[in-house]
DNA sequence: CTCCATACTCTCTTTTTGGTTAGTATAATT
DNA sequence: AATTATACTAACCAAAAAGAGAGTATGGAG
């Protein structure tokens, strides 16, 4: 897996996303819903599927299990089951035996990809420096 | 607050982020780093303190408290000495008594609010696409 | 002299989260 | 006839995170 899959192919795309005047609100109502939104998208496993996905376009449940190192069965659904009911990505079932299930990103899924490049770029980019801030921080107080 | 603070007058300097080529590394450790800091950072406290800073410039710890909705005393402590750590704020203590300690927004921390414009922007953008498919699942569910 | 405000820390309890295991249906395989 | 693979769900348990509340040092206000 390639951490620079979305964050680098997709930059020009991702430029669309700041050249619009966003909308502008200061309701708290939505507020919590954005806030709600980003906290649940932001969560690790969500953006590893979604990137797993992104690379490899449609892909069965046991395929991102496979691809996914450490995510449990469980997590693993549950974190399907919250993007699809998102709309992140769409969920086919085949009814046969043994079970087979497709998963494959939305318009949306992949449009959320591309708004996440700008941090992924930020961490990769500031990670050295990062680092040695907790170096300096841990340093200190062990005094 | 306002959501849009940082997400609409900093989109130009967003940009900055998104018209250099992203450094390229596949290293698994270097990964690791990037989603553990990703995942601290993302968190719902962490972007509100973010976003407090950035409005108010320099800000005392019981300020930050008064403008953060719900955030407990214990919260906040722990989000700014995590922020600290990472280089995102400065922490300034005066000895006097009663205490005063001041906070503040770094360069590191400045970039990161820019960064994370995109997310704010399509979070905003996209969220009655999301309540809408989150209606739409949660109807067929209900049958 | 008492109370208050500040910026914490500490402890206790509750809530949330995540892992593990077992179970299910069925067709193909051995 | 037993085993395997698939995509789950459900139950249980441990660990981590978060909230609530008390405690602290100190100088100034009343």
């Amino acid at each position: 897996m390639a951490i620079t899959s979305f964050k680098v192919e997709d930059i020009s795309q991702a430029e669309d996303y700041l050249d619009r005047a966003p909308p502008e609100d200061t309701d708290p109502v939505i507020e919590a819903l954005v806030t709600e939104i980003i906290g649940r998208v932001a969560d690790k496993w969500t953006m590893l599927v979604l990137e797993a996905l992104h690379e490899h376009g449609v892909m069965r449940f046991s395929e991102i299990g496979r691809e996914i190192d450490g995510i449990s069965q469980k997590m693993l659904t549950q974190t399907l089951r919250f993007m699809e009911r998102d709309g992140l990505v769409t969920r086919t079932v085949y009814p046969v035996a043994p079970p087979k299930v497709e998963y494959a990103l939305t318009a949306l899924g992949e449009s959320l990809g591309r708004a996440f490049c700008g941090v992924w770029i930020w961490a990769e980019r500031h990670r050295d420096e990062i680092e040695a801030s907790r170096q300096a921080f841990d340093a200190r107080k062990a005094e």
